[in-house]
DNA sequence: CATCAGGACACAG
DNA sequence: CTGTGTCCTGAT
């Protein structure tokens, strides 16, 4: 591994808001390496961060190097995150304040799309470690050693290749089929998910829909997660769950509930639900 | 031993 | 368009 680096554009963090980005299930592929910093790699390349001093550091892999840049891009540490967060409505709403203050840095991670199809292929009716599970299993038999104990993710078209059945063993249950069925199709045509995330949402989001396995949930998880289209409100049963309790939504079905955050949360709306996923699913956020 | 989980899908009404 | 059973598997 390289030296650690500082990553000057971090600032304004927290330990909590920084560890919920990375394992609040937004991605499979980090693992803790110690209480404070996590290894992990997107598109086969090997990184280790740490949060420390209220400002992350960084190395990475000398075989499966990544930039600094690259980095900075994947975990949003520009200054449009300030804004965006800036952007949402929490003058006025209480809850979105509460978690806000609570999760400091908490960002979208923008992955790359082929990857996070995957990850979010396999969640459904899952929890978060066995997720993290299937992935780490398929990536083991069919990815790139990386080192570290890590591998890569395989590729839609080396997935093309593999049988149900050997899915199927791999703990993935029912979720073996989609995955087979979307690695035809990508495979027939590779630009298929470099056109969709060119895409505006709604119509990147159809387009996603029409995959096997991929209903209205899990397009918004692919495109938040892994196109960083913001404009996407993947509504869960966390979520739900918080939109009926402090928002007063129980008699919303989730296309309501889309329209509503849409409308309430503003075109940074996916950011909002990130704060609210983890307020809810920490326990943070408190009633008046 | 039955039920449900961070869903999708097929089918019925 | 809304409502229900089924699908893998592990946890409770």
């Amino acid at each position: 591994m390289s030296p650690w680096k500082e990553l000057i554009e971090a600032r304004n963090l927290s330990l909590l808001g920084f560890r919920e980005t990375l394992e609040g299930g937004q991605s499979f592929s980090w693992y803790p390496t110690s209480e404070t910093s996590w290894i992990g790699s997107f598109k086969s390349k090997v990184v280790e961060l740490k949060f420390s001093d209220n400002t992350i550091f960084w190395r990475t892999s000398l075989k499966h190097k990544a930039s600094e840049a690259e980095i900075i891009n994947y975990l949003w540490l520009d200054k449009s995150y300030e804004s965006a967060v800036n952007n949402l409505p929490w003058r006025s709403d209480s809850v979105l304040a509460q978690c806000i203050q609570a999760l400091p840095g908490l960002t979208i991670l923008n992955q790359p799309l082929e990857e996070t199809l995957f990850y979010f292929l396999l969640s459904s009716a899952k929890s978060i470690p066995q997720i993290k599970e299937a992935v780490f299993l398929v990536c083991k038999n069919f990815g790139t050693p990386l080192g570290n104990n890590l591998w890569g993710f395989p590729g839609w078209q080396v997935l093309s290749e593999v049988e149900e059945k050997e899915l199927r063993e791999l703990k993935l249950g029912y979720r073996a089929k989609y995955v087979c069925g979307v690695a035809k199709i990508l495979q027939e045509d590779p630009a298929y998910l470099k056109k969709i995330s060119r895409l505006p949402y709604q119509e990147a989001k159809s387009k996603l829909i029409s995959l096997p396995g991929v209903g209205p949930k899990i397009a918004d998880c692919a495109l938040l997660f892994g196109a960083k289209q913001t404009e996407a409100f993947p509504v869960d049963t966390w979520i739900s769950k918080t939109l009926d309790i402090h928002y007063n939504l129980e008699s919303f079905n989730p296309v309501q509930k889309i329209i509503f955050a849409r409308s309430h949360f503003g075109k940074f709306c996916g950011l909002a639900q990130q704060f609210l996923f983890s307020g809810e699913r920490l326990g943070l956020i408190k009633l008046n």
